[in-house]
DNA sequence: CAGTCGCTATATCGAACCGATATAACGAAC
DNA sequence: GTTCGTTATATCGGTTCGATATAGCGACTG
């Protein structure tokens, strides 16, 4: 995940791990440590996906190389990735601009879908657990249930702003089931 | 977390392995795996704070011990304890129960303010960055304090029930300050 | 102008955690 | 009666976290 969150922005351009590490922060994934960014970054680059340049000493610039945007693709538009994981799924939003436009929607209803049956568990293992557990554990399972229906009313909006945009079959995928 | 959330349910009553993760499964913390429960056992046997009855075989069961129920409750009120950490505040709210009354206001405050500060700080990034970044981003970032606010809401409504079990300082912590 | 404080920056370590997988016993359906 | 789903324990490799070490740099301070 973090590897995806890395190459999608050295999309935007050459950056060194520090400055790296703040931006992941900054759009507020999850918090990010340099025990993850700095061996994240050996391992791209020893896949070939970015490139080092300026050697042992300070101020690394790493850049994304020309597999390594391929590589970023694939796994962005992966259909069988996991809608299930709320970081996977924040994290291609945030890159949704390079996916293509007759795929959002695909991803945001299968996350919708996901959210709804989580939704629906939640519900019964409350009613199942309602008489033995405190009311300190019901009001945390209910604000659960609470906020994953405020994210699927949220995912609805995006879905309807999606579809103003693309109306019917986009030019990149005409016929495509 | 993990320890604190195996010690919580096992000072219920004695579990095996399989229906410890299934109910930390169905209090909705995070989707742990088995991966995680049984090296987790283990070391809560290793550190003496539960034991294993029932040898190499089928279901064994886990039961915590004197020492264990002491430590829990030491890492379970610990002032110095992370409230930045989501997981780890909400293991702590479904063991309320367990907790000083006195304590609990102090844990939601420390919360609340947390989530105030992490606010303030996704406005400002959102006002750094409005510029280059793109709609989906915005989208996902606004969306996040939203989700926060509503946590700080949701903060508010426990520490006002909570407020009116105890109105004023409590037999345990009188002149307390 | 020496001292030190805080920030930028890279890096590593151990412990914890995740996801996948192996294994096996059990009950029930067919 | 064997195949299937569930209960149950366990391990493995890879990833991530949190803490920590190191050092250059600018700024302010006595």
């Amino acid at each position: 995940m973090l590897d995806m969150a890395i190459l999608g922005l050295l999309r935007e351009g050459p950056m060194h791990g520090y400055e790296l590490k703040q931006r992941l922060v900054d759009l507020g994934f999850w918090r990010i440590s340099f025990g993850s960014v700095y061996p994240a970054l050996r391992r791209l680059d020893r896949s070939g996906w970015i490139e080092v340049s300026g050697g042992s000493g300070r101020r690394k610039e790493y850049r994304i190389t020309a597999e390594g945007k391929e590589h970023f693709q694939q796994i962005l538009e992966d259909e069988a990735s996991e809608v299930e994981n709320t970081t996977a799924f924040r994290v291609r939003l945030a890159f949704f601009r390079y996916m293509e436009p007759s795929v959002r929607i695909g991803f945001l209803e299968r996350r919708k879908s996901v959210l709804r049956e989580r939704i629906a568990a939640a519900r019964g293992s409350l009613r199942k657990t309602a008489d033995r557990v405190d009311r300190y554990t019901q009001a945390l399972m209910e604000h659960g249930v609470k906020v994953a229906e405020a994210d699927v009313a949220w995912i609805e909006e995006l879905i309807a702003s999606e579809q103003l945009d693309a109306p019917r079959g986009f030019d990149d995928a005409p016929g495509e089931k």
